[in-house]
DNA sequence: ACCTCGACCTGCAAGC
DNA sequence: TGCTTGCAGGTCGAGG
């Protein structure tokens, strides 16, 4: 997309999970994208209009690449055309699919110079792989609160871009259990203790060992440590724990009870 | 201010 | 086989 100007958009319906802005295709057409970011969990293109466009893959979203009209409606029966939503029409003959089954994806258009102040950008936390993001940052972040470290750490407000997996991960490589009040890593002086090292040190890890494989590998990435690995043996070397799964704030937890406190 | 829960939506796997 | 149930990697608003 980066250096190529969009032709034209097309919207197949008029929502995801929020309603597309006023006149989304009409305000995309004849723009050209200056650069392609991120922000958390959110994509942002930023175009030569002065507009940027906010992307969120929710749950089930994709983006595809295809030749100008092979997503075209009635063109083959490609996985889940039924679910392209969003096509972006590129003067370089490419087309740019968005296909979101569950449509819990989102797109919104914000004035490049406020995309800051976007509901869904501001009060995000720091970026987990940055120099910001520290044992420190992550330890004041944590003070104070009493809710459970797993709730703590997908609060985007305190640190931003971990799902439930990256999360389950980052917890059980620091041997922290998910139920362990989040306030406990920080102490009153707000010096963070071993284990709020331990804990920033795992989120680097786990999400640069994530970039990694997507980037070395086409294929379905390795499973994880913990994470769907109910009644499996503990992976940590010499552990004896068995994984156990536990719903926390409505989703699921897993850990191990022996190496995880 | 902080926290938990349910809702949003479809697909898929497991169980009967 | 076909139906039902539960669960899925996210976010938000309602309510305690």
């Amino acid at each position: 997309m980066v250096g190529a100007r969009i032709d034209r958009v097309d919207l197949r319906r008029p929502d995801l999970r929020a309603p597309f802005p006023r006149r989304f295709a009409r305000r995309l057409a004849g723009a050209t994208t200056l650069e392609l970011t991120r922000r958390a969990k959110y994509l942002l293109a930023t175009l030569s209009s002065g507009d940027s466009l906010l992307m969120h893959l929710g749950m089930s979203g994709s983006f595809r690449v295809a030749k100008a009209g092979v997503s075209a409606p009635g063109r083959g029966a490609r996985d889940g055309d039924a679910h392209d939503h969003v096509v972006f029409h590129l003067a370089s003959g490419a087309d740019v699919v968005f296909n979101d089954p569950r449509r819990f994806g989102f797109m919104d258009l914000v004035r490049t110079a406020r995309v800051d102040r976007h509901p869904s950008l501001k009060g995000l936390g720091p970026e987990p792989l940055s120099a910001a993001f520290d044992a420190g940052a992550l330890a004041d972040a944590c003070a104070g609160k009493r809710t459970p470290l797993k709730s703590a750490l997908l609060d985007q407000q305190v640190v931003a871009g971990l799902g439930n997996i990256y999360v389950v991960e980052a917890l059980h490589i620091a041997g922290l259990s998910p139920q362990r009040r989040a306030s406990t890593i920080a102490t009153a002086t707000g010096a963070p203790r071993d284990s709020a090292r331990r804990l920033a040190a795992a989120i680097k890890q786990v999400l640069a060992e994530a970039i990694d494989r997507q980037t070395s590998t086409r294929y379905r990435a390795e499973r994880f440590r913990v994470y769907d690995r109910e009644a499996e043996r503990c992976r940590r070397p010499r552990c004896p724990g068995v994984i156990r799964r536990r719903t926390q704030a409505g989703r699921s937890s897993f850990y191990c009870p022996v190496c995880q406190s």
